[in-house]
DNA sequence: ATTTTAATTGCAAAGCCTTGCAATCACCCC
DNA sequence: GGGGTGATTGCAAGGCTTTGCAATTAAAAT
């Protein structure tokens, strides 16, 4: 898989070690089918690695998100989810009735980032927002 | 003071109960100056009520916000902070860089808003929002 | 290959917040 | 004012995430 390899070598040029840990949480997110916890991250690697620790998957997902190699976001529901950047941004609405969860594009907030910047001059790092209200359905 | 009265009397119409714990978190809040934490409104009461449990703030302040009484929002820190809904509606931004905290006006979402009303039917519930980013000083 | 060195890990403890449950208490009715 | 009732509280335990520290180890230097 080529993605895998390039953030790799994105950690391995910037002075991060290569560890086995990073490597196989890496592997379970660039895998997963949809936004993972670190919970399901942890229960998928101890399956070939039960030495792993999950402070160390907290600890490698704050690395990657400080690098901005995957975005994170609370979707409801009490934990954190990740999805690797370069699988594309987006953004979602969350029904706060219903739980649904709708995918939007990245391009809604084009508006709001121009504005923060024209009149702020702030450059605001909005990769993986999460809005929550009423779906359609739920509005009576 | 109006306001606490208004806020107590909405709880009484939802049939909710005015306790003596209530009222006093209730007070923290809107005679603080700035966004309060959970933590901090517990310190401020328990030095007049020091029976008080911290489990009854956060179920306090969890009731208020569903009621619309309060916003709440994360500003980084590691917890979460409250402010009285009837003292304004704004939003900010966060630099990650500086930790700076720059007030909005709550207008700046009006766009975003409608696009997701017009687009999706969706009726967000953004009160209080708190966007991260790179400040203009911090901009090398 | 061996040594060196600092980054990284596992572990244990802590921090913030939520939740189940039994005891308490605000409010309604008389 | 004195019950009755269900909402609310305190307490203790648990869930998710972070953090300090000593032991380990990847990678650089020899
Ligand atoms: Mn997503
Ligand atoms: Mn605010
Ligand atoms: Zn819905
Ligand atoms: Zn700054």
């Amino acid at each position: 898989m080529k993605k895998t390899s390039d953030i790799i070598n994105k950690l391995s040029e910037q002075g991060y070690r290569l560890t086995p840990q990073r490597m196989m949480v890496l592997d379970a997110i660039e895998n997963s089918e949809h936004h993972i916890s670190a919970e399901e991250i942890y229960a998928q690697v101890i399956m070939e690695y039960p030495h792993l620790n999950i402070s160390t998957v907290y600890r490698t997902l704050e690395l990657l998100h400080r690098l901005g190699l995957v975005t994170e976001t609370d979707l409801g529901g009490g934990r954190v989810r990740y999805h690797p950047a370069d699988k594309g941004h987006h953004h979602h609405l969350v029904c706060q009735e219903c739980g649904r969860v709708i995918d939007l594009d990245e391009s809604v907030t084009d508006n709001l980032k121009q504005v923060l910047k024209r009149d702020y001059n702030f450059t605001p790092d909005i990769r993986h927002l999460a809005l929550f209200g009423t779906c359609a359905d739920c509005k009576r």
